[in-house]
Order: C-alpha cells, then sequence, then structure tokens
RNA sequence: CGGGGAGUAGCACAGCCUGGUAGUGCGCUAGCUUUGGGAGCUAGAAGUCGCGGGUUCAAAUCCCGCUUCCCCGACCA
C-alpha cells in the first residue's frame, strides 16, 4: 500500500469522545475506527485488516478443533426467543424491531436459539453426534451504556460455537476442545489472559470459564494465586475462611448496649472500642427469578470488614436477580435499619444467610434489631440454631486481593480483566425448552446435550490495543498487525526514494504486507504516524546509510534501529516477519 | 435507568455571564523557504453555531421543549 492512496486519516489530536480508555482513543487517532453513535463503529482499512486478522486466527483454530463454520442471520424472528422465554427474560438489551406485517422481530444479541433450532430439524440420530458449529457474525445488545470504545459496543463481532453431544461425557469432551481451541487462539493473538472459573449465572450452565485479558481499563475483576494455578472471577472466587478474632467463646454474657446513631460498622467498632473485624455487618436484598418478580427478603451477615459477593448470594438464593432493600422495604418486613441483626427476627424474614467465615464465632458485635443498639459477646453458633430452617450458614463473602488461596493458603492477587471468551457447558438447558431429541442405539428418545462458546472478536482488537501501546501509539504483534512492514523514504524522490520502490516491490513479492510511505512529509511527521499505527517493522531509508549500501531496520517494540545490508534487506525482513508470527 | 458534563469549520477549543459583522490553533489548498522525530512565512477555502419553538428591532449568546454524545453509578445471556 502507498501511503499517498491509502485511507488512513489519522489525527494529531485526541479525539474529545475518547479521552479515557487506550484503546479507543489510539484506535480513533491512528484511523483504525470511527463513531457512528454510541457503541456503533466504522471499521476502516487499517482497523478492517486487524479484525480480518483475528478472525482468520479463530477461524484456523475453530477448524482445528473440528468445528463447521455457519453463518446465522443476524435478523430474527421472534418465534424461537419467545418459545425459550428470552423475549421476556432479555428485557431492554434486545434491540427490537418488526416487519410490515406487524410481526416482532429482533437482532441477535447470542444464537442458541437458531442454531438450537438448526439443529433439531437435521438431527434425529446418535450417529449424527457430536457436531459443533460455529460462527463469526455481528451482534446486537442495546446495553444501557456503552462506553470504552470497541470494549463496549451495541454492535460487536462475535465468534459463537454450539456443541451438540449425546451425554453429559461428550459435551465435557467438546467443552476440553474448545478450551484448548482458545489457549491457542489467544496466544496466537499475543495476549496475557488467564483462565478463570466463573459463574454460569442462571441459564442452567454446570461448567464454565472465561478467559479474561489482564488491562486496567478491565471491567472484570479477577483473583489469581500467587502458587497455584487457582483462577477465579470475583463474581465465583472462593477463600479460605481466615480466623476471625472473636472466634472463641468471650465467657461473657451477651448484652445488649446502646450505640445511639451508629449506623455504620465503623462507627459501631470505633464507638466499641473494638476491631471491625469483631463485628457483624448485615445486608438487606431483594431477590426474585422473573424480571417483573415482586422479590422476597433476604437478610445476610458477614463479617464487618467484608462485603457481601451479590453473584454468590444469587447463587444461593437460587435467584435471577439480587439487589439492595430499600428502607421501607425493611420497615415493612419489621426490620430497623442500621440495626439489624440475626437475634429476634420477625417472622416476615424467611431467609437468613450467614457467611461461613462467621458461622462459628462466638463473641461478635451484631445489631439488636431495635433502633439506637446493639448486642455485644453475641453467638453466632446460637444464632443459627434458634433461627432454625430460616438460617443457612454459607459462602457469600466477596473475595478480594490478600484472600487466602482454597486450594493451596497462598496469597490471592486481584487484577482487571477483559472478558475476552467464555466458554460454557449448556446442559440440556436449550434442548429441553425446545425440545429437541435424538435416538440412541436403544432407540430411546434423549435430550441433546449442548455447550456453547464465545470469543468477542472486536474486542480482542481493543483488548490488545489495551496491552500494546505506547506513549506514542499502538505496538502491534505481528500477528495481527495490519500491515508488518513500514518502508520510510526521508525524499519523496530520487535515490532514497528508488531505493525505497525497489524493497517495497520486493517485500510485496514476497508475501510480506508492507507500506511504502512516499508522501512527501518531513521525517518527522512520517516516524510519527508509523509509530501511531503502530506497524511492527519500520525501514528507514536515509541518505547517510544509503550511501554506506545500508538500511535502517527498526522494531516498534524496540528502542534503537539496527543497520541491515541493502542487497538482503528484503529477504532479512521477510524472514524475520515470518518467525513473528510464528511466534 | 439514576446523577453529572458537553454539542460552534475535518479535529481540538474560545466566544455565551453582559444579545449587535462567527473566532483561535491544528489540518486542508496555492506559493516560497525548509528537510533524521508532528517546520516557517505569505495568501486562501471552509461553519444550517445539535434540532424545534419562544422573547427581542436583533439570538451562538436569554427562556422552554426535544435530541445526540461523553463521564460516574446501576445493569451487562
Amino acid at each position: 500500500m502507498r501511503y499517498t492512496r491509502a485511507f488512513f486519516p489519522t489525527l494529531r489530536e485526541d479525539p474529545a469522545e475518547a479521552k479515557k480508555t487506550p484503546s479507543h482513543r489510539l484506535l480513533l487517532r491512528a484511523g483504525y475506527i470511527r463513531q457512528v453513535g454510541a457503541g456503533i463503529y466504522e471499521f476502516l482499512p487499517l482497523g478492517l485488516r486487524v479484525l480480518r486478522k483475528v478472525e482468520s486466527i479463530v477461524r484456523e483454530e475453530m477448524d482445528r478443533a473440528g468445528a463447521q463454520e455457519v453463518s446465522l442471520p443476524a435478523l430474527l424472528p421472534a418465534d424461537l426467543f419467545k418459545e425459550t422465554g428470552r423475549w421476556d427474560l432479555f428485557g431492554s438489551t434486545l434491540f427490537r424491531l418488526h416487519d410490515q406485517k406487524k410481526n416482532d422481530y429482533h437482532l441477535g444479541p447470542t444464537h442458541e436459539e437458531v442454531i438450537t433450532d438448526l439443529v433439531r430439524s437435521v438431527v434425529k440420530s446418535y450417529r449424527q453426534l457430536p457436531i459443533n458449529l460455529y460462527q463469526i457474525q455481528w451482534k446486537y445488545r442495546d446495553e444501557a451504556r456503552p462506553r470504552a470504545g470497541l470494549l463496549r459496543c451495541r454492535e460487536f463481532l462475535m465468534k459463537d460455537a454450539y456443541s451438540f453431544d449425546a451425554d453429559e461425557a461428550g459435551a465435557l469432551k467438546s467443552y476440553a476442545a474448545m478450551r484448548e481451541a482458545y489457549k491457542a487462539v489467544f496466544r496466537r493473538v499475543g495476549l496475557d489472559y488467564r483462565i478463570v472459573s466463573a459463574d454460569s449465572g442462571a441459564m442452567g450452565g454446570s461448567t464454565s470459564a472465561e478467559f479474561q485479558i489482564l488491562a486496567e481499563t478491565g471491567e472484570d475483576a479477577i483473583v489469581v494465586c500467587s502458587n497455584c494455578d487457582y483462577a477465579a472471577n470475583v463474581e465465583a472466587a472462593v477463600a479460605r475462611r481466615s480466623e476471625t478474632s472473636a472466634s472463641a467463646p468471650s465467657g461473657q454474657r451477651h448484652k445488649m448496649v446502646a450505640t445511639p446513631d451508629k449506623k455504620t460498622i465503623e462507627e459501631v467498632a470505633a464507638f466499641l472500642k473494638v476491631e471491625t473485624r469483631a463485628t457483624v455487618k448485615a445486608g438487606a436484598f431483594m431477590f426474585g427469578k422473573g424480571p417483573g418478580d415482586a422479590g422476597a427478603l433476604a437478610l445476610t451477615f458477614v463479617r464487618g470488614d467484608r462485603r457481601v459477593n451479590e453473584v454468590a448470594l444469587a447463587r444461593e438464593l437460587g435467584a435471577n436477580w439480587v439487589r439492595m432493600a430499600e428502607d421501607h422495604e425493611l420497615e415493612k418486613a419489621g426490620v430497623v435499619a442500621g440495626y439489624v441483626g440475626p437475634f429476634e427476627l420477625p417472622a416476615s424474614v424467611s431467609v437468613v444467610l450467614v457467611d461461613g467465615e462467621i458461622a462459628g464465632a462466638q463473641d461478635m458485635v451484631i445489631g439488636a434489631n431495635k433502633a439506637g443498639h446493639h448486642v455485644t459477646h453475641a453467638s453466632m453458633v446460637v444464632a443459627l440454631e434458634k433461627l432454625g430452617a430460616r438460617g443457612k450458614a454459607c459462602d457469600i463473602r466477596a473475595v478480594g486481593a490478600g484472600d487466602l488461596c482454597a486450594s493451596c493458603g497462598a496469597a490471592l492477587q486481584e487484577f482487571k480483566g477483559i472478558e475476552g471468551g467464555h466458554i460454557f457447558v449448556l446442559g440440556t438447558h436449550y434442548t429441553k425448552k425446545m425440545n429437541v431429541t435424538f435416538l440412541d442405539e436403544k432407540g430411546t428418545e434423549n435430550l441433546i446435550v449442548m455447550g456453547c462458546y464465545g470469543i468477542g472478536v472486536s474486542r480482542l482488537v481493543a483488548s490488545a490495543v489495551e496491552q500494546r501501546h505506547d506513549g506514542d501509539g499502538i505496538v502491534w504483534p505481528m500477528s495481527i498487525a495490519p500491515y508488518h512492514v513500514i518502508v520510510t523514504p526521508l525524499a519523496a524522490d530520487g535515490p532514497m526514494m528508488e531505493a525505497a520502490e525497489k524493497l517495497y516491490h520486493s517485500l510485496v513479492a514476497m508475501g510480506v504486507e508492507a507500506i511504502l510511505d512516499d508522501r512527501d512529509e518531513r521525517p518527522g511527521v512520517k516516524f510519527k504516524d508509523a509509530d501511531l499505527l503502530g506497524i511492527p517493522l519500520r525501514v528507514t531509508v536515509g541518505k547517510k546509510s544509503l550511501e554506506q549500501g545500508k538500511l535502517e531496520l527498526k522494531a516498534r517494540n524496540a528502542k534503537d534501529a539496527e543497520l541491515i545490508e541493502l542487497e538482503t534487506a528484503a529477504e532479512q525482513i521477510a524472514a524475520r516477519v515470518k518467525a513473528a508470527i510464528a511466534g
């Protein structure tokens, strides 16, 4: 590509709409993407080339793993989502529309129903299983708040694969194959990532893992063991229960004390002169199944210095949604906000969860269920006994940095991550709802067991930039760079330009993707643009070195340039590109 | 969906409070000089001031409504 003919609209200044997220800022500035609306982007020539490369890597690894590519529509009639209930369940995130006959349609946010319907119409026998079908398709979700450029869009490119097996064991095998394929994809794209166990949500999944790309701008928090291979999304994380200072009986009788206007843990602990870890923090949540469900009240108790993990809470409650209760909801149940405790609870409170870490604690400060009062020297053991069937001890506390690994006891580290991929065993969640069966060897009808596997293709592009950029611009890995090399003559005509032309043509002939910066610009401008674009290799054709029969080769991620022989430059560069792609 | 901010030339922004000829820098066009990390000078082109309504002799500026975008939070199969 000759730069003078290229559609590379770079910006000298940071666009106002993207000051925050590095990938957003740089992809816009370097002319890879343009924003059309909130969470809607155009891919310009450079951006599309990168997107296509990531797509190709994904496609190669999926094909290698035995999956077959299909293309399902982005525009879908509502019937299938209505069949599984997701027409209602998806709520406002679904882009809905109707045709001229007023029939309901939507844009596909994900394609479980469509693919399941396809397989349902074809597969009748165990002989046809297993199958793994995938597509690379634009998905549409009406995100309440699109943000961070390509990281959270309303239109985004996703690879989604769906496996269909005769039984759970087969599904696990398919899952394992996808896990390996994903590892290959993330490695080839050049991403620093962690595979973490994840919450499967309420969608009936049993086994699932996320491929989390480490980045400061990530929306997810993950914990990783500093010693063993344990890693988890904090939503699903568990940790060793740590010693609570007040775990042993104090020998003192529990006692109600006045704590006027001391509502927060910090206020109470300071007032009673105890550590926050010797107090119990109460929480009140409403939970329910359906989106319109009125919900029920659940009280939670965790150690004073802990927080509740709402996802773990939902899991324990078997709920589809959980939110903090409002004061009027507490009042209605006869509970006093700020002074909630596990003793003397009104009968209207039917669900009480006590975190496992304090379930055995014997000497704690707790709310007295009476305005302005707390109870000291309280035993959670006794509290649980008295609660009977209403109470349950389970792990609902949030896990974070500094907690100890449940499997090996080493310290957990916490990172921010971008969810780049997610693999699930879905089981029969969809096949049951959609009645997708096959006949086994004995002629018995069985439900097909599914798995689903997603990779955010456009999100990986942005993620790569999040991990690979510096003050001057993007630093692409060779495998997904839009071009491998940029040839930069320091004059737009004469011997330097002639040598550059010659090198450029040799490179192209060898299959190297090259840009020739044939613009009549000052060197500084060319260097700045080359750095901003992030092309992995730059060859500078300068006067002095050319007179010695040499060229300067500089890697984008290296500090200095090296001199290479003009004669063999093309071969050397081609070899280097090839080696870098191979990783 | 709750809270905050902003829409003025391709980009970044000033002007608005105190109504009266639409401005600056970058980019763009032409010319001259310059040429190893975003050059200098000269001359130019380029704007329904987000949209609609109102007040006024007169609105980018004041008032009302709408809309879009950004940020924080909630949400995120």
